[in-house]
Formats: C-alpha cells, sequence, structure tokens
RNA sequence: CGGGGCGUAGCGCAGCUUGGUAGCGCAUCUGCUUUGGGAGCAGAGGGUCGCUGGUUCGAAUCCAGUCGCCCCGACCA
C-alpha cells in the first residue's frame, strides 16, 4: 500500500552554513537544502527535491503549451554540424556553441537552442499551407559553454529549457502563434508564482524583428528594466526609447565661461549650479567604418552599448590618444568649434532641446547659452540613451520606474529567418514555394526554479509557493518516540494522502529545533507541528511558512482542511 | 580575455609572514543525559594540505609551473 514520503528516506542533505562560493539567495538555499550540487563550474546536479519542483514546473508549461495547441517532442542534444553551417550559426554562434566530434571526425554540437534542428525536421514534411500552422516543443537540457558561469541554476553551462517553435504560413499567422505562446507565458510565470514583466527586448543572437522577454523582479537579476505602474509598459533598458523629462539650459547670449576643472557633468553641474539634467554630456567614439564622432547626450543619461552598436556599429570609445589625435580636448568637448573631420550628432531626445550647457573645446572653457541652430547645428540624430527611472512612459506618460530582472523566457518572431536560410519551404494556394514563417519561444525551466526561490525566501530559507513545492505539507512529529504523538501525526499524514495532498512526514529522532530549521529551509507551504500539549487538547498546530502565521486545529480537522487550501493554491 | 581572491577532513575555516611532520567549529560514529527553534558531557573515526617539479637534513609553509574554483568586467537565447 501506498504511504507516506518521510524524511528518514530523503536524499536532501542540507548544510547549516553557508557554502563559500553561493552569493545569490537562490543558489545558497538551493545548496543548503539539500536540493542541488555543483558537478563542475556552471553544472549542477538536481537533487530529488529539486527535481519534484522542476517536474511541478515543467507540469505547468506543458498544461499551457497543450491549452494552445503546442505539440511536445523531443530532438537529439547533439546536433549535427551541417545544419549549423546551412544556418550560418556555425561560425556566428561562437565559442558558447559547445562543438564535438564522433569517432568519424563528424562534427556535432551540444544544442543550445533547436532552430536549426526543428527547422530541418519540418523542412521535408510540411509541405502544403493545408498543414500549417504548426507549434512544436520540447523540454530538455541545453548546453552553452558560458564565458562565465554564475550564481547557480541563474547561468548554468547545462541547463534545463523547455524551447518551441511555430511554423506559420503568413505573417499574421506568425503573430497569431506568437500571441498565443506570450500569453501562455505570462499564465505559466503565474501559476508557478513568479511576479513578472513582459519587457520589449533587443531580439539578439537569434535575430528577426520583435521579442518579448519575460523577467521575473528580483534584485539579484541580471537585466535591468524601466517599467510603467500605471500601463504596464516594460521594456529592457538596452531595447527602450522613452521620451526624458528635458531640462532646457539657460536662454541668452553665446557666452563662454571659465570652468576650471570642470571635466565631469557633476562638476560642471555643480560649477553652474544647475541640474545635470540641464547639461550637455559629449562622447567621443569611433564607429564601425573608422569615422570619428562627438555624440551628445543629456547629462544625466548614460549611452546604452547596445544601442550605440545599432548606431554605429562596431564602434569604441576613443581613447586619451585618440582625443588628442582628433583634435578633441577631454572633458570641454562640445558642437561649437569641432575640429575638422570628426561629426556632430546627438540622441533623439536633444533634437527639440534649443539651449545647450556644453564644452568649448577649449582646456578650462565652456558655453552656456548655446542655442541650436544659432550657435551650432547637429548633423545626425541617434537613439543611445539608457533609459531609467523618472523618465516618460512612451504608451501613457507616465514616469517610469527602474528594476532589476531576471530573464525567465523569451518569445521571438523569427520570420523567415531560419526558414530561408535552411530552405524550409511549404507550396502556398497557388503552388508558389514560400519560406515558413516561424516563431521561437523558450523558458529556462531550471532557471525559473532559482528565480522563484529568489522571489520566495526569507533569512530562515525557502518559502515555495504551493504550485513548485517539492512537498505540499509537512508532518512534524516532535518526538517520534512518543506513543501518543507518533500514531497522530501519522494519522493525519495518511489523511493527507488520502485527500491528495503531497505529504512528507519528518520522522528523524532530531530534536524538535532541528525539524523546525530544516522544514523552514526546504521551505515546504505548510507544517503540521504535533507536539504533546496541543495533542492534549485535541489539537495539532498548524503553521503558514510563508507568513510564519501558526493556528491550533482540531485533530480530526486538519486534513480536510489543509487539502481544501493546498488545492486551491495549486497551480 | 583583463582585474581581484581562494584551493588544508563531508561543510565552514585557522596554520603559511619567520620551514620542524596538521588544528578549530559544524557534521559523522558510540555511550549516557536531554527533547517546542540547529542540545550537553565523555569518547572515536576521518586529511595524498589541488597537482607537478625545485630549494632544503626537513615543505601545508619558500620558489617555479600547472589545474580547478569564486567575485568584478567584457560577453550572453
Amino acid at each position: 500500500m501506498r504511504t507516506y514520503a518521510r524524511m528518514t528516506g530523503l536524499y536532501a542533505p542540507t548544510l547549516k552554513e553557508d557554502p563559500a562560493e553561493a552569493e545569490l539567495a537562490s543558489h545558497r538555499l538551493l545548496l543548503r537544502a539539500g536540493m542541488i550540487r555543483k558537478s563542475a563550474s556552471g553544472l549542477y546536479s538536481y537533487l530529488p527535491l529539486a527535481w519534484r519542483s522542476l517536474m511541478k514546473i515543467e507540469a505547468v508549461i506543458r498544461d499551457e503549451m497543450e491549452g494552445i495547441g503546442a505539440q511536445e517532442m523531443l530532438v537529439p542534444i547533439l546536433t549535427d554540424g551541417e545544419l549549423w553551417r546551412q544556418s550560418g550559426r556555425w561560425s556566428a554562434y561562437g565559442p558558447e556553441l559547445m562543438r564535438l566530434k564522433d569517432r568519424h571526425e563528424r562534427e556535432f554540437a551540444l544544442g543550445p537552442t533547436h532552430e536549426e534542428s526543428f527547422t530541418d525536421l519540418v523542412r521535408n514534411e510540411l509541405r502544403s499551407y493545408k498543414q500549417l500552422p504548426v507549434t512544436l516543443y520540447q523540454i530538455q537540457d541545453k548546453f552553452r559553454d558560458e564565458l562565465r558561469p554564475r550564481f547557480g541554476l541563474m547561468r548554468g553551462r547545462e541547463f534545463i529549457m523547455k524551447d518551441g517553435y511555430s511554423f506559420d504560413a503568413d505573417v499574421e499567422g506568425m503573430q497569431k502563434s506568437y500571441n498565443d505562446e506570450k500569453g501562455a507565458y505570462a499564465r505559466i510565470c503565474e501559476r508557478v508564482g513568479l511576479r513578472a514583466l513582459p519587457v520589449v527586448a533587443d531580439s539578439g543572437q537569434i535575430g528577426g524583428d520583435t521579442s518579448v522577454e519575460f523577467m521575473a523582479l528580483a534584485d539579484a537579476g541580471e537585466a535591468e528594466i524601466v517599467y510603467c505602474d500605471e500601463c504596464g509598459f516594460a521594456a529592457d533598458t538596452e531595447a527602450a526609447s522613452a521620451p526624458i523629462n528635458l531640462i532646457e539650459g539657460e536662454e541668452g547670449d553665446l557666452e563662454k565661461l571659465s570652468t576650471p576643472g570642470c571635466e565631469t557633468i557633476a562638476d560642471l553641474a555643480a560649477f553652474l549650479k544647475a541640474p545635470e539634467a540641464a547639461t550637455r554630456k559629449a562622447l567621443a567614439l569611433v564607429d564601425g567604418d573608422g569615422k570619428p564622432w562627438v555624440c551628445f547626450v543629456p547629462g544625466d543619461h548614460e549611452m546604452n552599448d547596445v544601442k550605440a552598436e545599432h548606431a554605429f556599429g562596431a564602434y569604441h570609445m576613443m581613447s586619451d590618444e585618440e582625443l588628442v589625435q582628433y583634435g578633441l580636448v577631454k572633458g570641454f568637448i562640445g558642437p561649437i568649434d569641432l575640429p575638422e573631420g570628426v561629426g556632430a550628432c546627438a540622441d533623439e531626445s536633444l533634437r527639440n532641446s534649443s539651449w545647450w550647457a556644453i564644452g568649448a573645446n577649449d582646456a578650462g572653457f565652456h558655453y552656456v547659452h548655446a542655442k541650436q541652430g544659432r550657435d551650432f547645428t547637429i548633423g545626425r540624430w541617434v537613439d543611445v540613451i539608457t533609459a531609467k527611472a523618472g523618465d516618460i512612459c512612451p504608451k501613457c506618460g507616465a514616469p517610469l520606474k527602474a528594476a532589476r530582472g531576471i530573464e525567465v523566457g523569451q518569445v521571438f518572431q523569427l520570420g523567415t529567418k531560419y526558414s530561408e536560410t535552411m530552405g524550409a519551404t511549404f507550396a502556398d494556394p497557388d503552388g508558389v514555394e514560400k519560406p515558413f514563417q516561424m516563431g521561437c519561444y523558450g523558458i529556462g525551466v531550471s532557471r525559473m526554479l532559482a528565480a522563484v526561490v529568489e522571489q520566495h525566501h526569507d533569512e530562515h530559507g525557502i518559502s515555495f509557493p504551493v504550485a513548485v513545492a517539492p512537498y505540499e505539507v509537512e508532518v512534524v512529529p516532535l518526538d517520534v518516540n512518543d506513543d501518543v504523538v507518533w500514531p497522530v501525526a501519522s494519522r493525519v499524514a495518511e489523511e493527507l494522502l488520502a485527500a491528495g495532498v503531497e505529504v512528507i512526514v519528518d520522522d528523524r529522532k532530531e530534536r524538535p529545533g532541528v525539524k523546525f530549521a530544516d522544514a523552514d529551509l526546504m521551505g515546504f507551504p505548510y507544517q503540521v507541528v504535533c507536539g504533546k500539549k496541543a495533542i492534549k487538547n485535541g489539537n495539532v498546530e498548524l503553521k503558514v511558512r510563508a507568513t510564519g502565521e501558526r493556528t491550533e486545529v482540531a485533530i480530526d480537522e486538519v486534513a480536510s482542511l489543509l487539502s481544501a487550501r493546498v488545492v486551491s493554491e495549486r497551480a
């Protein structure tokens, strides 16, 4: 007969002390709770508790995928090098693609993502528009030879990913598939207990037109985002184009001021007794074609590397030597009297800004009341600044807020990027061969577990939402040898089990303190503490992990009460 | 790849400067006591001091090389 799980039979070696290698809460706690163990840099074993949580996350994903008609399947982890050459990514992907050869010297790569594999699969089988659309997905280990694996499950080299690919006949179809997937992703995040935002993203390596990242909000996140409380707009700071609160410089006749030592915006703003936003910052760079530029941005904003690359190609900031070479004076660069050959451009946010406080291209001098159109002109407008808190929501005009996020999922409209290069076509109603309109969709399953822990923990340990908890309830008999306590604990556990609740009993011959500490560390959402005192009154104690709230509940009622509660909180 | 740090018992660390044959806490095992928030006492087991070479009568310690790990940066679906 089926019986409840017991701690004595559980492989979950907990650690009393923090492992030296772990900084992040999720990394530290997953190690301490006996859920993961490192095997090598960026490579982790998932122990039984972690695996149960991962299976629950996967179950939610599968349910949502089924809901939008996506079909689960599996392709090999080992991928044919030839396919990567066809798509051009054998060289484009870089050293992150883990390559190897078989005994016949044939080249393979461990799959980091599977656009090629799926495109290859369907190009031979999907021949007609009548067979479309099709969305396929898999949940599988992925391998990326990361430059610097870190933060435990957050950025591993081998990790579990759900990756899906949609094939449509036209753009409208692709957009529908994409939107279905996007909706499913939002629901998945919600169901596993993640506060996440769909964020407009740079489309990065995979390419294509439109992309949204699902960012789980957490200070530990590697990504920086801005978002709007009013309308829900959110964007990666690397992709956001938001209007800013522009502050104009003072009006007046052009005036050259002696500003000795004012080499930074902070110096200048202090000297002028003006906000940094009222000054203009000059950045000197050399673009991908080797042409020198000075790019002006609002004094209180930074240039963003990713956006700058879109504007200038493979640019670099000028070194001190290059500044001298092009006749520029570090700290005092401005648009008036720019040296010959150096182009002047500015961020879009300055297009309508008339009055500038800016360097004079003369060591120790700045101009104030410099008027665009009167005293200087800008030849080129670019979008290069990093959005930040306080900028204006492009959708509704409310002030944006800044946050950090963990990217747990991303959806892309790929268009024909892969279908074209790989010759994946179908016949349209007129008999014309056309490339598939594709979308691709990824969720970092193991990263999602880490993100859940980041959002649900306290100083005692993990506090799992029911939806992803390894067990929903832990029964804690304070003394397993006591002939009153143990039978009660055992009975409660049996009843919970019978009610379909995932229950584990801490049947170890440990002191109460040890059991409480481990229970809190492992993060089971509910603890049923069975001790003599309460039992004397016919009760057991119910503790809610997330709130710390404890109440006494009648022994006879605890199972039905808990099962109702747990069922309502399941994903 | 640049910068910083670390490899000594299962985990966390000391010892290294100034060489003399390895120690502390936790964990583990045994016994007794204890039993509502990581127990106490007594005892026990466990270490090629990352690896290789060198210096030396003698190396965890000094020197050279090498491997691995962590943090910051660059990079990144």
